[in-house]
DNA sequence: CTGCCTGATGACAGCGCTGTCACCGTAGGG
DNA sequence: CCCTACGGTGACAGCGCTGTCATCAGGCAG
């Protein structure tokens, strides 16, 4: 009995009948196709409503050799970026037509997994590669498959994808430092030990090259690799740039995440932020006006928004999108973890420099 | 010759030649079905192997009804605990041979779209509800197509779902809070103007009801609504708070949110946390610890795995897990933001109370 | 030696669509 | 008045699988 109540879901034939045409007939008026008389067309779509008839993409991806479907592919779930850059991408990709199968690929195993039988293929007709370090084999294989690839947030020479400077960025967070008459300014990188998430020198180069450009020699003691969420490794550095001979007076932290926990640790250790040393972050996390941190902010939700379109591009003109490279302006948001350095060290006797 | 390359991917009865046996027995084979001879299985796994032999599950899924899909209705993307269950219920689905299709439904138009082309419908073997508020109607559309739903951190009577016991954890944390010697203990409660997002008055509830327990009568004035995320709304309810007769001297946060927005205002006008106020959240967001926010930490990952072991349940079992409800735990986490509750307001001429 | 059962495999129809082609009626040009 | 053109429609094959049934070679009891 119950199971007599489940419908198993009109077909298109079902719609056919009641409308009193043929499948093609109903096939057509669907699909919004060329030439299909306007009384018919009212007909069919009528007979498809009062069925709550839903087309099966099986069975026309089958013939059409289209899934109307897009993978993305990302390192993790809970990272704020991922997120924000999904929330702009699922609606995109919706208003298209197409539906978004998300993978989630953490582990060797699930990686491994993942490219070996590769899901994505053959059950989606392009493949959303965000922040993930692809290996050269992993990327020849998707190739060979001939998946149309776009890359987010990371940029791929001669691929489509989406992404931001981040060496100009970087520069123009650091000159903005500089211009805050900072001179001793550290940079704090994640360690990625899983070496799956995709990562670049680039924002490390650009606030070389800010420095450079200032006439300031580059010091390593101020480049320091922290584990990118949880962990020690954020203090042990923090202790480490405090007892140089000469500490920074201001920190650019390569992920706002990094930031967070830099202000915590330094509020801590009774650091005062930015009178004794200023923060600077690069993401644009959503958290960063509530902890009033100064940062380059993405525009992660247009990456995704783009990426939906060129997703929509190289699923239907390939040869169009395939090279297409979008960049998006990063800006720089100063709030009140930045501030002018601090006076010369007081001279003993000074008492704190403070007028 | 470009496309030429691009191989359009070899199918079951390529497998089939190459290994030279019938299409039927690669289908057994790959299927892992019963009696299928080892040496034939052999034969067939390595052309599989060496054609990278994907099945399309558009063609099985058109004869077995099964598409090896569920589809994630969520009311956004960028809320942490919403990623946070993602994170946990993809690997878990992934493992269990199904592919996740998210929807994100966040305006009124797409959620007309949503139900009204129900694109899940034949195109997914179970529909994941986050969260969100589902309409009578909507909800009676789903079951008249047949579609098998799970609900997840919301509990839905008789159906299948996983959730916490929000009046217990409101309840736990309500009595920490008087335990630690706080009568007057405000609630902050997040206003839904968009009505998506699923709620209850559950953990206010559970404050109540402790309230209540303690011998304390409830006050109106302390149970604030707060717009969810941004806005000015909370520093007017902060206002309100501070300006009572009796200003409470805890406040407790339906939301980590709500509790990060809040510590930030307190900061701003400095009422020192927790010496003058305390702050308990409610989620185990991931920045709860550098807040140093105590709170009642949701298992949010984990409800995502469960989520998918249900999804699994009701898809192969549906008689069984029909109405099967997971209740899981929630932790308190005490951190820095709480303390005891401030002695009796200092007399005139009493100074701080600070002995 | 016969008959039957069992394990292993192949043949074939058909899932629900779409694309192609054939078809039909009517309008307009010669 | 015939012929073509064209808008509108239907018939039909077939996409790549799976499930059912048929087939066949052995093994073993009678």
């Amino acid at each position: 009995m119950v199971g007599e109540a489940v419908a198993k879901g009109a077909t298109l034939a079902d719609v056919a009948r009641r409308a009193g045409v043929s499948p093609s007939t109903v096939s057509r008026t669907l699909r919004g196709l060329s030439t299909v008389s306007p009384a018919t067309r009212a007909r069919v779509e009528e007979a498809a409503r009062e069925l709550s008839f839903a087309i099966s993409r099986s069975a026309s991806s089958l013939v059409t050799g289209r899934t109307g479907r897009v993978a993305v592919l990302v390192p993790n779930l809970d990272a704020w970026f991922l997120g924000a850059a999904l929330a702009g991408m699922a609606p995109a990709l919706n208003a298209a037509g197409l539906d978004m199968l998300v993978y989630s690929v953490t582990t060797a195993e699930q990686r491994a997994q993942f490219f070996d039988r590769l899901p994505a293929r053959r059950n989606a007709d392009a493949l959303l590669v965000v922040s993930f370090a692809l290996s050269p084999e992993e990327r020849a294989r998707l190739d060979d498959l001939g998946m149309p690839l776009v890359f987010v947030s990371q940029h791929e020479q001669g691929r489509a994808g989406v992404s931001v400077d981040d060496v100009e960025a970087a520069r123009r967070g650091t000159r903005y430092l500089l211009n805050l008459g900072h001179r001793r300014i550290a940079y704090l990188e994640p360690a990625d030990p899983s070496g799956f998430a995709w990562s670049s020198r680039a924002r490390l180069d650009g606030y070389r090259a800010a420095l450079a450009e200032a006439g300031i020699d580059g010091d390593d003691d101020l480049v320091r690799q922290v584990a990118d969420w949880q962990g020690p490794s954020l203090d042990a550095a923090v202790g480490r740039l405090l007892s140089l001979a000469e500490p920074p007076t201001a920190i650019f932290a390569e992920t706002d995440d990094i930031a967070f926990r830099l202000l915590t640790v330094l509020r801590g250790v009774n650091v005062p932020v930015p009178r004794r040393m200023s923060i600077l972050g690069f993401d644009g996390h959503a958290m960063a006006e509530p902890w009033d941190l100064s940062t380059m902010a993405q525009p992660a939700r247009r990456l995704g928004e783009v990426a939906a379109e060129l997703a929509h591009g190289v699923i239907h003109d390939p040869e169009a999108y395939r090279e297409r490279h979008v960049v998006l302006p990063v800006e720089l948001v100063p709030r009140g973890s930045t501030g002018p350095a601090p006076g010369p060290r007081p001279r003993p006797g000074d008492g704190d420099g403070v007028q």
